[in-house]
DNA sequence: GTCTATAAGATGATAGAC
DNA sequence: GTCTATCATCTTATAGAC
């Protein structure tokens, strides 16, 4: 690469970068299936053949996009980290969800959605879609722990579940008020979260 | 059509039939987009050429698909008026799932990945497949009215957004004990419930 | 009603000039 | 490194014999 893999001085991207910010957007709003790589350079504005110098496959283009929505949501979760109390943090992590409730309402959850799509491909993508939601089970788990459950995992699973599924019913109902309403309830629910508590009933 | 919709004495389901289940075991473990109308005809046994006597286009076999869904989902919660209670009907609700985990963890709920693969299409299938997942949230929202609560309609997306959200975990993760896990959780929370309560907080 | 052969269109990928 | 032109394949859908 003979170019910074962002951007220099005033120009725009690289690129690389613009390709993958395309395909972002495209895969996220119709899907991997019908994104096809002449609407990902066109949107980038790179000629349809140059696509293959940066990415020898389509599939290698997706694998750059679950690369950045990890990067991203690891950049998310330390910013959570701020907050002061692991309710607070986890109350945040549901806040995010909420705050894109109409982009979730028309085309899903860019990450919830890719899942989906990528568990009925073939390739071996649909692993590195599991690792960017684990990233975020996995933080979830942390904060139950740190509020000393012993059952943090199923505590974790059951919220980002509660996330993800209402975020599919938004999507399929074209409603963003549902996520809207889902979020008060997992706020509530996280706001009566006690002190530890045997596991298993 | 010379022949019932479906089997006669001694014989094999209809082609017709024969054709809607093949798609519908096809599509939910390989999605629409990657099953193709040959697959669909072979495994129905079925010459290709002759799917286009039966339906005219993958999107009305899709569409029999769906409504293959909306029969099934009406005569599963049917069989659970039996129960004596809402929240044994409700209980039996999420036991459906769990029953299915494993095959979930393989491919994902068939409703819930085919609704979010539909709404990434074009077609106005998306619409059908929405009322699917109606069908079963109005009902559950009839059973927490049942039990007196106000918020029943909350508390009925609540319910199913938590088993649709498990079942993409599980699926992801390729782990059912996800789904059987957050089946407990649920299950408790439904017995936890209580009278009347004012919705809102 | 049934089936074979094939047309028509879309799209991932490559060759090779610049 | 960049881009145009094009190939190769796959898949929906149709034409038309039986």
């Amino acid at each position: 690469m003979s170019e910074m893999s962002n951007s220099t001085m005033e120009a725009r991207p690289g690129k690389r970068d613009r390709l993958i910010a395309s395909a972002r957007t495209l895969i996220h709003e119709q899907g991997v299936h019908r994104t096809t790589l002449a609407d990902v350079a066109a949107r980038a504005d790179v000629p349809l053949g140059n696509v293959y110098y940066y990415f020898k496959t389509k599939d290698e283009l997706v694998g750059a996009v679950l690369e950045s929505y990890t990067r991203e949501a690891a950049a998310l979760l330390e910013k959570f980290e701020h907050h002061r109390s692991p309710k607070a943090r986890l109350k945040a992590l549901v806040g995010n969800w909420n705050s894109m409730r109409d982009a979730i309402a028309e085309h899903g959850c860019p990450m919830g959605t890719l899942c989906s799509e990528l568990d009925k491909s073939d390739g071996e993508a649909a692993d590195d879609a599991a690792a960017v939601l684990a990233i975020i089970i996995d933080w979830a788990e942390d904060q139950f722990r740190q509020l000393g459950r012993r059952d943090a995992r199923d505590l974790a699973l059951s919220l980002f579940a509660g996330v993800q599924g209402a975020a599919l019913l938004a999507n399929t109902f074209r409603d963003p008020t549902i996520l809207a309403r889902q979020g008060r309830q997992l706020e509530r629910w996280i706001d009566s979260i006690g002190s530890p508590r045997r596991e298993g009933r």
